[in-house]
DNA sequence: GAGTGGTCTAGACCACCTT
DNA sequence: AGGTGGTCTAGACCACTCA
């Protein structure tokens, strides 16, 4: 897929001569300098207030620029320390079942995982309605944290249904969640449901991604089932925004007006 | 519709616990009085002014309160208007071929939409290889505008071979394409291409959506191919972030790590 | 300890929408 | 014409990171 700049081009022709507010003026010039390469994924990006003795504008106008670029997901601050060009992101095909680490390293990216808690807890009357199970049945319950490259990506709770998978905490969770379930547990997945919608970082979550509260962020939320429409996993992941991308390639369903 | 008054009694009663910063606070309260359906889709919120005087902050921080509940798609900006609580989204299924129309209308919502401009133009090197034809052929290039409820949603730019769909242009193009290629023109869709990606709405695109330049979007990009491969249209949406989610429910296509 | 971003204040002028 | 958001300024203090 082409970049923002070249789409923008393609669909409106050559863009007009910048002559707006002056933080998009920065804006375009730090957009321009990472689409032409110039300014690589993980720079750090010169601080506010040298950015101000650059510029001749307030901070708070510096900071409208950065801030934009950061809702487009181009730059990424890391609190107290700076503004960092954002790597590129993965691309997530929903209509595979390859789990994060294979995806990510198919993409020449190195995953990360690591364990946060896991716990058994009983069902609320939610989660009771979605396993099907009575309420208060206990589950599992696992909270992780993954990286790519390093930089961490995503916060995700997982849970588990212990009557399909006995003894599944005994085991290391920082590897592949779906190849365990796979291997050790021959749970097929048949079906899988995700839902993905924008929503903020707050509370533990923000502190476990490392953001400040109140962060954008993407929710993702996958249902697996089995052949007999069991629920393998239930499974909440909250994204840094800017480090995942929609693909998805595939015969149509239906044919409706 | 809440009152005026009914509206900041609730946002500015009593307050539970609030620590962290005062713009969090604010953006807290107009949250959960979304959520609790307190503030209903539509309504417009008192004026940034009018919040200064409840919250006795600057209007700085009512703006960064704001600015946040729109970047998690929770309320939109009316240029020099004003801010209001954003309608539900659409569910958009990309494993569906049904054309906005369709899903529009299905979730009990009111689709609109509006040709901005049609017309025929030579193919760029990059539209040329996509459709396979030689660069400089022409191609039909469709600019529409579409709405929900009345609200502009997304500004799309479509490009057919005219190859496929001889005379397009001749129609209107206000109702849906999809069915139009499907019925008129016999063009059954076999594959479909979907990329999502975080953007700026920017120059052209912003005006047509009546948002702020640098407002972020979302660009989707779509390729619809029949059964010999042939590429029926190609498509370029760019969204109001707020407006759509995506839901994909569906069997497994691979089963790996 | 120096520097960074995080938060906040209290103004200002403007373009534009609304009535 | 009055009110709205859009933009900008020039400060301030704080919590935290980093070397």
């Amino acid at each position: 897929m082409a970049t923002p700049s070249t789409m923008e081009d393609f669909l409106f022709g050559p863009s007009e001569v910048a002559s707006g507010p002056q933080y998009l003026a920065l804006r375009n010039r730090i957009a321009e300098g990472i689409a032409r390469g110039r300014l690589a994924p993980g720079v750090r990006l010169p601080s506010e207030r040298q950015l101000q003795v650059n510029t001749s504008a307030a901070r708070g106008t510096i900071r409208e620029a950065l801030s934009q670029l950061e809702a487009e997901g181009l730059v990424y601050r890391r609190d107290r320390s700076g503004w960092y060009v954002s790597p590129p992101a993965v691309t997530y095909d929903p209509t595979r079942w390859a789990g994060f680490m294979t995806y990510v390293t198919e993409q020449g990216r190195t995953p990360g995982t690591e364990t946060l808690s896991k716990e058994m807890a009983p069902a609320s009357p939610a989660l009771a309605d979605i396993f099907r199970v009575s309420p208060g049945t206990p589950l599992y319950d696992i909270t992780r944290r993954r990286s790519i490259d390093g930089r961490t990506v995503l916060i995700e709770r997982i849970m588990v249904d212990p009557a399909l998978a006995p003894g599944l905490l005994a085991h290391s969770l920082d590897a592949s969640l779906t190849q365990l379930l796979a291997d050790h547990y021959h749970l097929a997945v048949a079906r899988n449901r995700i839902d993905m919608k924008p929503c903020a970082l707050t509370g533990a979550t923000a502190d476990a991604l490392g953001v400040n509260p109140g962060t954008p962020g993407l929710l993702v939320v996958r249902s697996s089932f089995d052949a007999a429409g069991r629920v393998v996993n239930y499974d909440h992941e909250y994204w840094r925004h800017d480090a995942i991308r929609v693909h998805v390639d595939l015969a149509v369903r239906e044919r409706t007006g």
